[in-house]
DNA sequence: CGGACAAGTTTGCCAC
DNA sequence: GTGGCAAACTTGTCCG
């Protein structure tokens, strides 16, 4: 390999980097998969998939986000007459 | 309250439902603060974070492309009826 | 080109055929664009985007759907305490 | 109401900030369905969908492939300090 | 912090 | 009509 600039890459530490890397990224996708299955099995008991979604999200969410969220909204569906 | 779906949702199977995928997200969100982690490292001693998530991209890619260019050819062998 | 099966596709009729979904495909994107414009401009005058997002959604979701899903919703919420 | 952000929000200006996105949604979705019509057509007069589909996706790539190379390539000769 | 990029989520479509 | 595949939209993250 031509040495360009700084370049002092150690060939097996660039390896090294991008394997640990790779391999997080597979145990990721594990639990991704592992995800995916608890809502096929919900929704197979007859859960509403996107529902439950929107619980997960929601309890993520912080509650005071949530009310600030909630009252831009309000302002703007209060000025579209979206509201009552 | 109105009964939705099959409803009669047991509290207790939707709370171990919920608390298993918040479970998995937990660990996920381990995983990805590794995956940042190794990249940070990686800054200090001098590695371009771009260039290596470009790496890792192409890599995930190549290992995709055989199996793109399969279903490909696969597609048109059928559209062709040259198969089955 | 060999002849394969029922085979006596046009070559000009399929070129016909694609380039007119790659220009309709062109015309969406302008229009993907255009409507990321707005946002941005309504941005720039210090409305919330997400929440904008918001309004456009539920706007087209239709009225009895919407009450369904928040039906479905505030079952499970209470399942889970997370109402009052 | 609680004062959100900037607020005194117009009225007339948030409608027409969402009527004007609105009508553009209404305008994407009319080239949507037209491309759904082409590729109807072209299923009525034998040809095979999926592949169409395939073709569509394999020429857009294409053209943003030799993008792609040559940003990746920039990404190195920038991380080799061969660029500025 | 603003804009680009990537990840994740949702929706639509086609085959079975 | 269900489940898997692919497109589109949304959200979040990272770099400048």
């Amino acid at each position: 390999m031509t040495d360009v600039g700084h370049n002092s890459v150690s060939k097996d530490q660039l390896r090294s980097i991008i394997e640990r890397i790779e391999h997080e990224e597979e145990a990721k996708k594990v639990i991704t998969d592992d995800i995916k299955d608890i809502y096929s099995e919900a929704k197979g008991n007859g859960y509403d998939v996107k529902a439950l979604r929107t619980i997960v999200r929601m309890r993520k969410q912080d509650a005071g986000e949530r009310a600030e969220q909630d009252a831009i909204l309000e302002t703007y569906m209060n000025a579209l007459g979206m509201l009552a």
